[in-house]
DNA sequence: AGGACGGGCGCAATGTCCTTGCAAAGCCGG
DNA sequence: CCGGCTTTGCAAGGACATTGCGCCCGTCCT
């Protein structure tokens, strides 16, 4: 993952914003012509800079209507402990975010549902199943004000 | 937002996770010539159902190496209290995420920062000039587990 | 039951776009 | 000042997106 330079960062502001924008109006926007621009995204897709491109689909379309933020507390620190813990929340395809974190909690999880029920089968069979958790404390999102994909976008 | 079949559903999870795909490949995926894939995407699009197409960069490409969990309560939970801080909240570049929650805090933010530094300006800057605050809870991310795009994927 | 209607499909054509080879221009170090 | 390396723009050939058209199938109404 090589220096980026300007033309670089405006070709990234740019897919982030709109990540099916034809090659040769990206070029247009960043001011090169299309086959250099094609050679720039290459190279940031192969080293990495870019790691995918994703459609958006509004959650009630696949009727995912719930998020879950859940905080959870393992029974120790050791490395062991946490990886085999990771190793489990990476299974749980509801499991659309988790961070290890500073603080009280020692995981924050956002999880994705249908609805309470379908919330209360995840519960119930994978985050309760998960091992070394000590303690789970599920709140549920009653709005959603923000979700952007991108810093400053 | 009409109902989505079985095909639908297929151009949407491919394009979940690869939105960067040729029309062509698509529809070889799916089992549908072009033109027919074409247009259902462009059905699709114009009702809502995509929302839109992000390219996924590396956190670290863009220097945004920092994720910061920021729990927020209010001094009310009147209406026009909520309304005030949730525009104000809109305006961080920086809030990628903020959820109106139940349980012991109002708000849940994710707060990207390019380093501690940034972080402290972001709180001064923004965060506590949020309206009717009345505490906040800022954790820090150890370590990414899980970042997906979509449920599932 | 039969005909009219409409939604959705594949095919074909045209215009646009992507990609790769190639030569020239810029850049840096020796 | 020169040689090598990088990156650019241009051109060509092949792939792709889009739109019109005719066809098929399911539905509804008589």
């Amino acid at each position: 993952m090589a220096h980026l330079d300007a033309i670089d960062t405006a070709i990234l502001k740019a897919l982030q914003q709109n990540g099916r924008i034809s090659n040769a109006e990206l070029a247009e926007r960043v001011g090169l012509s299309p086959s250099a621009c094609s050679r720039r995204l290459d190279i940031l897709e192969k080293s990495g800079t870019v790691t995918g491109y994703h459609a958006r689909i509004s959650p009630k379309a696949l009727d995912y209507k719930m998020i879950a933020i859940v905080h959870i507390s393992l029974s120790g620190q050791f490395a062991k402990t946490l990886a085999e813990f990771e190793a489990a929340v990476k299974l749980c395809p509801n499991v659309l975010v988790c961070y290890l974190m500073s603080g009280e909690y020692d995981y924050i999880l956002r999880v994705a549902a249908k609805d309470l029920e379908d919330y209360e089968r995840i519960h119930r069979d994978w985050l309760s199943a998960l091992p070394h958790v000590v303690k789970i404390n599920s709140s549920f999102a009653l709005r959603e004000i923000i979700d952007r994909p991108n810093v400053g976008v």
